[in-house]
DNA sequence: CCGCCCATCAGCCAAAAGGTTGACCGACGC
DNA sequence: GCGTCGGTCAACCTTTTGGCTGATGGGCGG
């Protein structure tokens, strides 16, 4: 038997996993979570094989799924496995997910029948990525690295959404000339000389949503 | 009896609506649709009471739900009634189905007992808008619109691609200063100070992609 | 015909962004 | 223990961008 808890915001997305979950006989789902902060206190009081995660809590979350799936993942053995369920495949997503110690990674518009294979593979200790996620890590492995670092990530996300220079060292609490150096960083490893087509760049390359 | 088809890309979200309808005596989901296409051809054919369409088809899709939900309202009487029911809810979305003849908005986090009420609302040829968008429906309306001639969406689009202003201006024969002239247009229109804010925000509105 | 909007261009100034160089610290691997 | 790397910061300089003001001509609708 495989004991799932379910971490979604959506109230309609719960009731459809349930619904997908409920007429197989070896998985159990013994909890739902709205937040972050619910899915770990629950996965820490039920102790569940697998907890199906969402990365996205709406915007006035606290706690976002890639805290949570540390969160969870930093529990006394045995650790309950984290398989994360999410709209989103951008690098910055995945590669968060995978680092906080995601088991695998799925998109929600993934057939039930992926799911499900996902979930016994998650609960089993497998990895179980999305062929669109394992074939993007895989190109990414073996393609020229853009590598960028989780913070030139993150700058280079503030900087897409507007942010000049000085909002983005408020909001990360550094100084501009940091804010800079990530900046001039990120460029050359994009082989850029400007914000925009950097970050024009670093979103037809998916590193950015 | 209210007699509904569901509209939405995602599985998980069908089965969730699909298991939130059912315990409803009243209500009777009679058809999924994945597309905003299959969507219009099943209301075309079940001619239900209602559809609870999502806006959003996958990148790929050629229908979006805004042209799905005019095309089923076009249909001759009594044509279905369109609940949208999405993750977004951004100005130009909102605006554009309600243009396109929708009866309702409700956003996929909201609670299963909005989501029948606003149903039965609907089904009864009611108007059913979550109160966010209610009240962001109002100020929109109070608020002047945002069209960009096809020359500045011209230049914001090059712009987007991360070229510098002379770039812009050679690719489209004129010079810088007219360039800047066009962006300093699009920046009064959309309330925003640089070319990165300003490209954040068309994407945001759609008006770029 | 007269505004009005759009597209074109100019010059000037201030602010933001980018290039360069160099430096310090902590973590991590060998 | 030492090199490497990521993250932090600084100073200086050049280029780009944005703000302001203003000007010309073409088209379109009242």
């Amino acid at each position: 038997m495989i004991r799932v808890v379910i971490a979604d915001d959506h109230p309609i997305v719960r009731a459809g996993i349930r619904a997908l979950l409920d007429p197989e006989a070896e998985i159990d789902v013994v909890g739902e979570a709205q937040t972050g902060d619910a899915a770990a206190e629950l996965a820490r009081e039920l102790l569940p094989d697998l907890v199906l995660m969402d990365l996205q809590f709406g915007v006035d979350a606290r706690t976002s799924g890639v805290d949570a799936t540390a969160t969870i993942r930093a529990l006394p053995e045995p650790a309950p496995y984290v398989l994360v369920l999410t709209n989103y495949d951008t690098d910055l997503d995945i590669l968060g997910a995978v680092e906080a110690g995601a088991s695998g990674y799925l998109l929600k518009d993934a057939p039930p029948s992926d799911l499900l294979a996902a979930i016994r593979a998650a609960a089993a200790g497998e990895s179980a990525l999305a062929p669109v996620i394992a074939s993007r890590l895989m190109s990414r492995m073996r393609s020229s690295h853009v590598r960028l670092s989780a913070r030139e990530l993150q700058v280079l996300d503030l900087v897409a959404q507007g942010h000049a220079n000085t909002e983005v060292a408020a909001t990360l609490f550094v100084t501009e000339a940091t804010v800079k150096s990530h900046l001039a960083h990120v460029f050359t490893k994009l082989g850029v000389t400007s914000r925009t087509s950097a970050v024009a760049v670093a979103r037809s390359q998916g590193l950015l949503r």
